[in-house]
DNA sequence: TCCATATTTCTAATATGATGGAAATATTGA
DNA sequence: TCAATATTTCCATCATATTAGAAATATGGA
């Protein structure tokens, strides 16, 4: 992932009406929720909504497939995936041995502490 | 982490100034870097960069100490693990299988997938 | 075709965030 | 105490993001 993915991501979660859209989509799952499912349940006027939908969708964060009149919007995972690898990334550069002692879970500076599901991510 | 903590990272890292700031931080360890360091790296005015080292520092996401005139920045690791943890909370809950398949990586619905080291993070 | 539903786009008002020069504060060494 | 260094705070300006009503667009059912 580039820098400016990355930001573009965090652009748009670091706001909370669109954490919270995320995070009911998140939580839905691949099947998602019609976009008036997500107004509904998070008291969001059409328009509001909308104007969200359209930033998490140019960061990536969103995909949308239409059925029948309703849009529905699910989490891009992947993409999500991505950005977590992202943050992990270039950490203690050149200093394996103090890195580990600030941040054991985040900070994998060799390979070999790579797990083979965060490692999928970055191929 | 509540959500509000997470809100407020995601705020911070959400500019690409403060981005930058925070990945040399990440890249330093946890030795941190002066504030003049930082700001001669990244070529930004004082006044610019101590505004946005105090997002940072609101946001948890920095600490400094003094060192005789300096003061010196390192990235707080322990709340950017927290993040890590909190953005892949309460993933397609209540249906493990079709997350499995959706978001192999980050989605953990059971805690049986739980890596030690994440663990740690959430106590 | 016509109407109801679902959602987006348009638009203007409002709010918030970012910028950086200049001045103020804190620290140290002489 | 004084000067030099390091950084922050103050302030005014500028830029950008957010909000939501109203109108426009897209879809499907009768």
């Amino acid at each position: 992932m580039e820098k400016q993915e990355a930001l573009a991501a965090l652009v748009a979660l670091g706001h909370e009406t669109r954490l919270d859209i995320f995070r009911l989509l998140m939580q839905a799952g691949p099947k998602g929720l019609a976009a008036g499912q997500i107004g509904e349940r998070l008291a969001l006027p059409p328009a509001t909504l909308s104007f969200h939908l359209s930033q998490l969708k140019h960061a990536d964060l969103v995909t949308f497939r239409r059925e029948s009149r309703s849009l529905i919007y699910s989490a891009a995972y992947p993409v999500m995936n991505a950005l977590l690898a992202y943050m992990t990334e270039n950490c203690c550069q050149g200093a394996a041995a103090s890195c580990e002692a600030a941040a054991p879970s985040t900070c994998q500076p060799e390979e070999r502490h790579e797990t083979p599901a965060r490692a999928r991510v970055r191929g």
